[in-house]
DNA sequence: GTCTATAGACGGATAGAC
DNA sequence: GTCTATCCGTCTATAGAC
């Protein structure tokens, strides 16, 4: 494989850089500040350099949101895979960042037929190899998965992690420490964990 | 108390057309869709007549939001005082028009201090009501108030409604049936029969 | 690959007539 | 209350030099 050459450097670290900052600013202002010039210059490059590299908007919000999903499975299967696969997946869907993007993005799919395409095939996959593990664990742990099926738990799971970091943002808390406390006892009980990390960032001021 | 003048009506009236226009592009195409001109022409006006009955756009999505909200908890108390309340709340949070409104007025928030502050005032009473009404239903049902309590209950209720909407918006449809089939069963199970007065060790399966 | 310059569309908001 | 006309800003995207 010969080495790629500068500029086949230079374009893949540019790329990820405007990628990078969009993320950013869409986590900070929502995806109608992510504009191209906002961008560009967030990445330190001039607008028309953005429109080099992803002819359209679109194709950026794309890329990025390809970026965060492939990040999203790997994280996904090293997590299923660790000796506390449940702890890990809790841990995984309790994270502010990637909940706060797919609420941006899930806004801009409401106009974008491509980008709402790519979010359902995301979310299919994603789900179906929560499944296949959740099945797994459950019956290890000898649970009624005709009375539980683990596609519902997927969707439970999924459901408690996103609305608590979403409401954090709002500020909204109510509810959220007995919320939290009884999903801990659930993972406690299929689970013994180790030493509790702290998984709640501060969550506020954008 | 002396009748409205035509003036005042009229006012009324147009104010009405436009927040309900931009309520329906808000839906339609998000957020970012419900620009002065475009709300105007839906609602059959020219735009600077948006500027004179809401003088910034803001004004505009801020009252369409309260407005929102008021009704949002007429149903809700209506729900509550119904004969079968977990049914009629469960209904209100599994409807789609006042969900997908939601996420459209969170990735708001996301820029608009305002915003996010109406939404969380907002998030939290709603979130009070439904916990004294939880608290009532299932100490009327003899359930375990301490290892379940309703303020999570609550928490888990909103959770599920708002992703099985979200989802099947987008076109993800793994493992809905059957988290339905779960809620359903257990509403089944809590709002049936009226209370029995026999002490069963109900639910500690989940 | 990256820049300057600029075209062309659309946005929020105001002035002032009716 | 409602309109026409208009200012001025920002946006996406392209042309073309380096």
């Amino acid at each position: 494989m010969p080495a790629p050459s500068k500029r086949a450097v230079a374009a893949g670290e540019t790329r990820r850089v405007l990628m990078e900052a969009t993320a950013q600013i869409m986590l900070e202002e929502g995806y109608a500040a992510a504009t191209s010039r906002r961008v560009a210059a967030r990445a330190g490059v001039k607008a028309p350099l953005l429109h080099y590299h992803f002819p359209s908007m679109d194709d950026l919000y794309l890329a990025v949101f390809r970026r965060g999903t492939e990040l999203n499975l790997e994280r996904l299967r090293a997590a299923l895979a660790s000796d506390q696969p449940l702890q890990a997946l809790w841990e995984q869907t309790f994270d502010p960042r990637g909940t706060r993007l797919l609420l941006e993005f899930m806004a801009l799919a409401n106009h974008r037929k491509e980008i709402r395409a790519e979010l359902a095939a995301a979310g299919e996959r994603y789900r179906d190899i929560q499944v296949t593990a959740l099945t797994l664990v459950m019956r290890q742990h000898g649970l009624d998965t005709a009375a539980f099926p683990p596609d519902a738990m997927s969707v439970l799971i999924a459901s408690i992690g996103r609305t608590l970091v979403l409401e954090s943002t709002l500020g909204i808390a109510g509810g959220h420490a007995s919320m939290l406390a009884l999903v801990e006892r659930y993972l406690r009980r299929f689970e013994m964990p180790p030493p509790a990390p702290d998984p709640r960032p501060p969550a506020d001021e954008l």
